[in-house]
DNA sequence: GGGTGATAGTTGCAGTTGCAACTAATGTCA
DNA sequence: TGACATTAGTTGCAACTGCAACTATCACCC
C-alpha cells in the first residue's frame, strides 16, 4: 500500500542465483581438471574448440568461445608458448593465422575431454531425468533475452558477442 | 570403437553454457542499473542484503552474498567512503562492526530494488509459465552438487579466474 | 595506383580478483 | 593469569580482465 513494498531478498534474485551456481561449478571444474593440466579456463576453451574444428583463426575462436578477442589473443599466446598449439600462415589473409593443436596439444585435449564429460555427467546426474533438456531450453531463452538487452541498452559495443 | 570418440562441442558443455548466459545477464544488469548508480556488482550485493537485514557484520554479509571476505571488505570500504553505509561499533565483539545503510544508502537501495525487480520480471517473461520455478529447482540441485564437489575435491587452486 | 575505411590481432593501462599473510581482538584451558 | 589456537577484517601481491589505442593487412573505389 505504501512505498515500503515486499522485502527484497538477494538469494531469490535470478541473476544472483545464476552467478553463484555458475561460479561454484566453474571453480569445481577449474580446480579438479583444468588447473591439473596447467590450463586456465580461457585456455581450456581455446583448446576445446581447436580440438573439434580443424584450423581456426583467432577471430573464429573468439566467436566459438564467446570470449573477447583480447582474452583469446592471450590464451593463444600462452598455449603456443607451452607448445599446445601452433600458428600457421593463413594463405588468404596475412593478418591472421590458422591455429591448430600440436601433437602435445591433442594429447592434452584427449585427456581433458573425457574428464570434462565425466564432470558434466555428474552434474546432470544431480538433475532429474529430462531436467537437463529443460534447463538448456531455459538457458537458451535467457541467453536470447540477454543478448537482445545487451545490444539494445548497453553502451556502444564495438562488435560481436558480448562476453565474459 | 576407438579412442576417437564423439567430438566434444564446447557449446553443449553445461558449465560453459551457464557461464556465458550468466555473464551476459550480469552485464545487462550492471550496464543498465548498477553502474548508473556508481555501484559495482559486489557493492550492489552488499547494499541488497543490508537493505533487508538490519545491522550485519562483514562476515554475515559475506555469507549472505556468497562473496569472499576480501571482496566484501573492499565493497564495504567503498560504500562507506561514498556515504552509503556506516560502521557502528559492535558492543559484543570489537573485532567487527555493525554495518547498516545510511539515509543516502537507503535512498539508493530504494531506487535500485524496483529496477532489479523489473529486470528480473523481463527475464522471467522470456520463460514459459512455470519454467522459472523449474529453473530454480534445477539450480538448487546444481548448487548442492557444486558445493559438495567443491568442498570434497578442491584444494589449492592455481589462480586462474573461474569461468567454465 | 593511391587514398579511405574496415578488419585481425597485439599491447598499454587501469581496475578487479583471490589467496596468503598480517593485525587485532576473542576464546580456551591449565 | 598467560601461552596458544581461532576468528574478524585489512592489505600486499601477482594474476586476470576489458577497453582503448595501436600496427599490419585487406577491401573498395575513384
Amino acid at each position: 500500500m505504501n512505498e515500503r513494498a515486499k522485502a527484497f531478498y538477494l538469494g531469490d534474485f535470478l541473476p544472483y542465483r545464476l552467478s553463484v551456481v555458475t561460479n561454484r561449478i566453474s571453480r569445481a571444474f577449474a580446480g579438479r581438471y583444468a588447473s591439473a593440466f596447467g590450463l586456465s579456463i580461457p585456455e581450456w576453451r581455446v583448446m576445446a574448440v581447436l580440438g573439434s574444428f580443424a584450423p581456426l583463426t583467432a577471430n573464429q575462436v573468439a566467436e566459438l568461445t564467446a570470449m573477447d578477442k583480447t582474452k583469446v589473443s592471450r590464451a593463444v599466446a600462452r598455449l603456443a608458448r607451452a607448445g599446445h598449439l601452433k600458428r600457421a600462415a593463413n594463405p588468404g589473409d596475412r593478418r591472421s593465422s590458422r591455429l591448430a593443436l600440436t601433437a602435445k596439444g591433442r594429447g592434452t585435449h584427449g585427456r581433458i575431454v573425457p574428464l570434462a564429460r565425466m564432470l558434466e555427467a555428474e552434474l546432470v546426474a544431480a538433475l532429474a531425468p529430462g531436467e537437463r533438456a529443460r534447463l538448456d531450453a531455459a538457458l537458451d531463452k535467457l541467453d536470447a533475452w540477454a543478448s537482445r538487452a545487451g545490444s539494445h541498452f548497453e553502451r556502444r559495443d564495438a562488435c560481436a558477442g558480448a562476453e565474459p
